[in-house]
DNA sequence: CAGCATCCTGTAGGATACTG
DNA sequence: CAGTATCCTACAGGATGCTG
């Protein structure tokens, strides 16, 4: 798979930034978790489940803020009560995404609606 | 069911822009191709297949120049020669989304490392 | 050169049931 | 409440061969 001799440059694909942002960040739901958090700052299981609503799964919601507690995005602290409670905390380095995220946001508001058109066009071409 | 405070409320995932932008852009190869003629403006298609490097298939290369193609994303000119020429053109819509694929990248640079670092220490506990 | 047409596989993610 | 543990499926995407 690899090329040995780069006359033609080829590109990084392991090391490429952008590729890796997408790698941990085009699933389903964790740049979503991230956002919410970003408001609340603190929040449960539950109050983040309610909050997406009834798209997401239990399990995945669990997969979602496992991950990215192991990454550093947010912090997870449980309580030792009866019934458990846990709480996850944004961290800094969850808050340095949200300002990108929103810049994503207002593009997507901006431009959309005319991709979405375009895309209906060429379809019936 | 009514809503009795904005936690509560489902979150509308269908109109969710930054969902929206996750789903189109989301993809192995779209941004690449992106950034790719970003740089270059007009490239034929084994250029991009070069520029890429050997990692993408021709189908998945095809695939996503049509896809950007649909969405308005660059232009593709055929031109009825033998053997045949076919140029891609990115468009103005697709120059817009450069600069936030290259926060995207500046982000990644800074924090991609610590991220990697915390994911492998907390496999290890 | 720039592609289709096929076939095939890994895996993200959903559904369901159970529990400390 | 906040999860496990299984099972299951859809589909993104790769490999290969053929062609105007």
């Amino acid at each position: 798979m690899k090329k040995i001799n780069a006359l033609e440059s080829d590109f990084d694909f392991k090391n490429c930034p952008v590729r890796k942002v997408l790698d941990r960040f085009g699933d389903k739901w964790s740049l979503l978790v991230l956002l919410i958090l970003g408001k609340k700052e603190t929040l449960r299981f539950n109050e983040i489940n309610k909050a997406i609503g009834s798209d997401i799964s239990q399990k995945m919601l669990t997969v979602t803020l496992r991950t990215l507690e192991a990454d550093g995005f947010l912090i997870r602290t449980i309580y030792p009560e009866v019934p458990p409670r846990v709480e996850y905390t944004i961290t800094n380095l969850g808050k340095s995404l949200v300002p990108l995220i929103d810049n994503l946001e207002q593009w997507a508001k901006s431009n959309m609606s005319a991709i979405e058109k375009s895309r209906d066009n060429f379809v019936k071409v």
